[in-house]
DNA sequence: TTGAAAGCGATACCAT
DNA sequence: ATGGTATCGCTTTCAA
């Protein structure tokens, strides 16, 4: 019944099929596909016609087990739905497209659990790196268990790429890329003083999470470079969604709060405060000011659109792709050895932000 | 200099390694990892130690070579910022990850070349099926193309599933799962012309394009059961971003076009058009009312909150995993069994629309 | 319950 | 220029 290679008919053709059919070694097949050995005209014709007739494609798996193999790199996304997010993965896969190499994605809904289930996943796949996306819950063992990823991939060959969160501490065998993210913050924020606003509500984010933490410290340099007082009771944390914007707005006005612009930690979370203003009749900007960061295709699309801070996510993925593919032809490099990468974050001037009308 | 193997020193750790630390065969460290088979206890604490202590993983490639390894599903996208996509892709990943199963993503930058290029890559990595998203160019060899592609994966045990995009016809063995596109569209428009509008500036997409051709059509049936006569100049064909909604809209209104509300092929398209009304003095919805497709996050998120067409497309990609794995379980169904699933669209109303003004 | 050994499909070294 | 074959790491009979 069940007569397993009865002649290369159930499955996938192999390269046994094709050297039979063909009347050749298999060593010649795998010659003639892999294209780095000399050999004949004659042989290559005869060859390419059968796997042209049997449709065949080398198994990766094997390919992989044996030596050669097409490189694969993970990445972990908390939500692949985030635009920011999408936009790395956009700069890896086509970085690694570009070099052939394959790409992996997971998510993890901002499980710890699963993150570590898909890292080990990862390492049995043999990927050339893991690439972590997005900001980081600064919780007690979180140093911990990244330098465990790090060691852990590094010994089997693979690497742990960061992005778009700090450097790991001490010697970690991990490439961090970077954005300049509190110095985009403090431009920002200086954007907003140096028109006249005093009074500003900040919705940083999760107060744990790593880009919101390092956004409210730069705000917080911005006022104290223009001797002005940030009141804490104007700095509402929450997470990153439309939602949040737009409640944290309505609630301050509601207690009676009184700023003349929003400085929002995320482009999403800066359409949600507008929204809540429009609904209570305020104008942006002509009453209120906001401002967002991210600069997703959505900052230019809201009516008005949206004055935000550019940060290079497509580059970023490219980058660490290219980290990755740099290391891997250099050989590995000694730990420590420019390992972290910081690109550069700037304003993007477009029409939310007026100076305060009184 | 290079001996390998000296002590499982370099690379990954390998079973043997564990077994000969542990004192055990490798086929009971087989045994032990993957569970299926009984052990006696004290052999499974040998072994599990050893496996922390090298923190050792299996490879994966070895395993799939030898017969067990994780189901693969792969998901090739034009464009992976699309935030339609997204959430197809969404779907996918978590009802994948739900079983256990991997995720690999690629993205076609609709070249016909590089989707070839990347369906074999699929093969070669021996997946369990290859999901291509999105809406389909109608060329000439579309259906020759796809139907070649069904056979090959069907050839190599593995499965094509198209989502969001018409069935190929004849007895091909793919799956598809689609949503409907045609009936979204005619009672969106029908939605419009029960209030009152009847100049109603059309955006469907593409000419060429699938998706836009149904949208098209049912915009027309609407038209017609109302028997309200739909100006072809009316009609104009782009790609699906905002800045053709707003170009389509700046150029008709430039040519004296008159028209109460335009019927957006996406949401994106209809945030570029309302902007294009608003830079020229047109209100939305008090002059002009505008609708969209397809319910992605912008929606909801647009002043006014637009009235759009939602399309469940997380769910699809969670239908389109769900096809696949059933199709494993319960051994490969016969050709043309069922492989063609339609799932609905309804009509969100928001806050774009209002009664011709006049 | 445990071990030995035969593949899985491809690569690359060693002969010819 | 070609062919034979050991090998990659693991799973799975087949014996013990």
């Amino acid at each position: 019944m069940s007569q397993r290679k009865a002649s290369g008919d159930s499955g996938r053709a192999t390269i046994r099929d094709v050297a039979q059919r063909a009347g050749v070694s298999v060593a010649s097949v795998s010659r003639v596909l892999s294209g780095n050995y000399p050999v004949s005209d004659e042989l290559r014709r005869r060859v390419m016609k059968v796997v042209r007739d049997l449709d065949y494609v080398t198994n990766a798996h094997a390919r992989s087990l044996a030596g050669g193999g097409t490189p694969t790199v993970a990445i972990l996304i908390n939500n692949i739905t985030g635009a920011a997010f999408t936009h790395v993965a956009k700069g890896v896969e086509s970085a690694a497209s570009l070099r052939g190499w394959l790409t992996l994605v997971g998510t993890t809904g901002d499980d710890p659990e699963r993150e570590l289930a898909l890292v080990n996943l990862m390492r049995q796949q043999g990927v050339a790196a893991v690439i972590l996306l997005g900001g980081a819950y600064d919780y007690d063992e979180y140093q911990l268990r990244m330098a465990r990823f790090a060691r852990s991939l590094d010994a089997a060959d693979s690497h742990l790429v960061l992005v778009g969160r700090p450097p790991l501490e001490g010697e970690v065998p991990a490439t961090t890329v970077d954005y300049d993210n509190e110095g985009g913050a403090y431009a920002m924020a200086s954007h907003l003083l140096s028109a006249g606003h005093r009074r500003v509500l900040v919705l940083p984010g999760h107060a744990e999470l790593t880009t919101a933490q390092g956004r409210l410290k730069g705000a917080q340099r911005a006022f104290e470079a223009y001797g002005v007082p940030l009141d804490p009771g104007m700095v509402r944390h929450g997470p990153y969604d439309y939602e949040h914007g737009y409640d944290a707005v309505e609630e301050s006005l509601r207690q009676g709060a009184a700023f003349t612009a929003v400085l929002a930690g995320t482009d999403v979370v800066a359409a949600g405060a507008a929204q809540a203003l429009r609904a209570a009749g305020l104008r942006v900007p002509e009453d209120v000011s906001v401002v967002g960061y991210d600069d997703i295709p959505l900052a230019s699309q809201l009516t008005p659109q949206l004055t935000t801070v550019h940060v290079p996510y497509e580059e970023m993925g490219r980058a660490a792709l290219r980290a990755v593919a740099d290391r891997r032809e250099s050989g590995r490099r000694r730990v420590g050895d420019a390992d972290h990468l910081v690109l550069g974050t700037h304003v993007v001037v477009r029409q939310s932000v007026r100076p305060p009308s009184q």
